[in-house]
RNA sequence: GGAGAGAUACCCAAGUGGCUUAAGGGGACGGUUUGCUAAACCGUUAGUGUUCGAAAGGGCAGCGAGGGUUCGAAUCCCUCUCUCUCCGCCA
């Protein structure tokens, strides 16, 4: 949720901002309409509840005092019903509106606007045709996606044998090396409640997005953000405390509709995938500066793994609904020939912390203020996987494993036995 | 899943329709006293959200959540959530 101040005090700039973002003028202009009337009506309707205060008689009211009261109340009753209404129309589309990017995010219209800050590693050149990771993986008995097809449906995989123990061992890895970077490792449920969406902004604008459990308050959770962001959903942390760093492993659920005939192939795209899931909490004025942070140790994981990746500044237009700045690291696929995304970072300012209410004290005054929240996935783990046996294929199909997963693996390479 | 008991502020807790502007205690913080500490005594302690205001400072809401009854609800009614005790089932 956007500070409401934003459209009151800063109208036109806001405006700008949030269309450069694909949010109709429309919608911005009725929200600040709206907003407008509550607030005068609201300042009546506490005028009034101030005024029945003032007539509270101590014991038993008088007729005349009883029909004083009674006709105060009336009116109250009346304008609150006003006011419950325009309050509820400008939550709706406060809820409805993305987050404004911020000015150090390029302007754009879509992925192509986006821009590439840097890039590293050596992309692999082989003196044979690179097969993609879907040949790869099933000539070795790694995954098997018919069999998943069948026990559950279409964009969905079944590891196994040395597939099972990568898969399991980037896990690991993920986990063990930013925990020693600082990140407190936590186990969360994979199924949420509604209120945590709308917390972090899954809901109510996507919930085609996410599968729902039938008659319950609970779904499936897209991302692991969800569940350590609202972690801290209404409370105030200490700024001592402050940044708090978590990690967590999770399974993510993702109906990807609308995107059928797209990533058909192998396991870049289910809909449901391991991921392991950095999130900050942190002093709005670091922000910033946590950002980068927290994209060096998702960067970290593609360094030590070895694979060739480069980093984007989303322009205004790519970013998620809310997101301020985000930075996708995109890991390079040979059978592709380009490079796709395998990590995204975002700084959401406030907005998060809005919604969730999630604020820090002041150590120095005492004040509450909402703090900043960031993620950024460290890394999407079935891409990883992927993008490991496309990078590391060997002319024979086998797999050599990289340095840091030997020690997890207890393999120099995977092969056909 | 069944039966019962709960949820009040940082903690404990009183409060069954207007005398509550939520008592009292503990803790915390400030002060008096003190060589220092403790004790005693005095005082402060409703966080937060929202709104008005340049500010100082006001208004409104808040007793687990949401509805309802009433001129008026912490208090009465309904629904839900969570916690505890017991029974059943279960990895």
């Amino acid at each position: 949720m956007n500070n409401p101040k934003l459209i009151r005090e800063k109208y036109d700039e806001t405006k700008s901002s949030l269309i450069s973002k694909k949010v109709s003028p429309e919608l911005i202009e009725e929200y600040k309409e709206r907003d407008e009337l509550w607030r005068a009506e609201g300042i009546a309707l506490d005028e009034l509840k101030h005024q029945r205060k003032g007539l509270m008689p101590k014991g038993k009211p008088s007729p005349e005092q009883l029909a004083l009261l009674k006709e105060t109340s009336e009116k109250i009753k009346l304008k609150q019903e006003r006011v419950s209404e325009l309050d509820r129309e400008c939550h709706d589309l406060a809820l409805s509106m993305p987050n404004v990017p911020d000015s150090s995010a390029p302007v754009g219209i879509s992925e192509e606007d986006n821009v590439e800050l840097s890039k590293w590693g050596k992309i692999p050149e082989f003196d044979f045709e690179a097969m993609d990771h879907e040949h790869l993986g099933v000539g070795l008995g790694m995954f098997d996606l018919k069999t998943a097809a069948k026990v559950t449906g279409s964009r969905f995989v079944i590891y196994k044998n040395k597939g099972a123990k990568l898969e399991r061992a980037l896990i690991n890895f993920m986990l063990d090396t930013h925990s020693k970077a600082g990140y407190e490792e936590i186990l969360p449920p994979a199924v949420v409640h509604e209120d945590s969406m709308v917390g972090t902004g899954q809901l109510p604008k996507f919930s085609h997005d996410s599968f729902k459990i039938d008659e319950t308050p609970y779904w499936l959770s897209p991302t692991a953000e969800v569940q350590l962001t609202n972690m801290e959903r209404d409370n105030v942390i200490e700024e001592g405390t402050l940044p708090i760093n978590y990690v967590a492993y999770a399974p993510c659920f993702r109906k990807e509709a609308g995107t059928y005939g797209k990533d058909i192939r192998g396991i870049f795209r289910q809909h449901q995938f391991n991921k392991v899931e950095l999130v900050k909490f942190v002093t709005p004025e670091t922000s910033m500066d946590e950002l980068e942070k927290l994209t060096g140790h998702a960067e970290t994981i593609l360094k030590l793994l070895g694979l060739p990746y480069r980093k984007v500044s989303l322009c205004t237009g790519d970013l998620g609904f809310s997101a301020a700045k985000t930075y996708d690291l995109e890991v390079w696929f040979p059978s592709q020939k380009k490079y796709r995304e395998i990590s995204s970072c975002s700084n959401f300012l406030d907005f998060q912390a809005r919604r969730a209410l999630i604020r820090c004290r002041r150590s120095n005054n005492a004040q509450v203020e909402y703090l900043h929240t960031l993620n950024g996935s460290g890394l999407a783990v079935g891409r990883t996987f992927a993008a490991i046996l496309e990078n590391y294929q060997t002319n024979g199909g086998s797999i050599i494993v990289p340095d840091v997963l030997k020690p997890y693996l207890n393999l120099e390479i995977i092969e056909n036995e």
